[in-house]
DNA sequence: ATAAAGTATGGAGTTAACTACACAGTCAAG
DNA sequence: CTTGACTGTGTAGTTAACTCCATACTTTAT
């Protein structure tokens, strides 16, 4: 798959491709005669997780570290259960943070 | 007042308070005859409005707009009154946003 | 055969809000 | 009077996650 295929399925830019490859966050593609990359499922797979993981608010470097355990994941893994749970825990102190924002400006609203 | 004294009474640092001159957010303070800057009270009263205005979430290009109303401000001024609805609604989008992530966590979190 | 499209590379620019650095002039204390 | 603290300037680095650029090579279409 070249590159322009996977920009098709995936919606990740050419050059986030290559800003990932350079930060080891996915897996280096394996290179044609001429240089150009080819692309895997394996690399979809690689990408819809980093999309899925940003959302829910994971820095690249964190997706990094659980990228080579995606192959076979063990929702059993200790190290998991902990991310998702530090994770969560970070999630529940910004909206707590958001909350008290919001009370103070609803102070200031006329009504 | 000189830089070390507005530094200890704001707790914003030296460079910071270049940094807020130069971007305009603060008023440029008037200078001694050595070219040391003199801070007044109103740069204090700037200060403290910057510290409130970031904690509930408002970018420095905001606050820089919002500064000059500062010295007659009118609770019932219509910019005023939008910017900070504007800024309640980008909260609770922020705040929908987290709980997605925060129950799509806790699906995979195992109790 | 030639032009257009695709791909590769290294490197710089972007955004926000600082923070640090190197170097120079000024001021206060012993 | 000299040493150290304070202040000034311009410039560059930091973080995260891209995004863009110039240049060059390859492939595809006409």
């Amino acid at each position: 798959m070249k590159a322009h295929e996977i920009v098709n399925k995936t919606g990740v830019a050419k050059d986030t491709l290559r800003y990932y490859e350079k930060l080891g966050v996915i897996s280096a593609p394996l290179r044609a005669a001429n240089g150009y990359r080819h692309y895997s499922e394996q690399h979809i797979k690689e990408l819809k997780f980093i999309k899925f993981a940003q959302s829910v608010g994971f820095p690249l470097g964190k997706i990094k570290l659980a990228i080579p355990h995606l192959t076979n994941p063990d929702p059993h893994c200790p190290i998991l259960q902990a991310t998702i749970r530090e994770q969560v825990e970070r999630i529940d102190q910004k909206m707590i943070e958001l909350d008290n924002a919001k009370q103070v400006l609803l102070k200031w609203l006329i009504p």
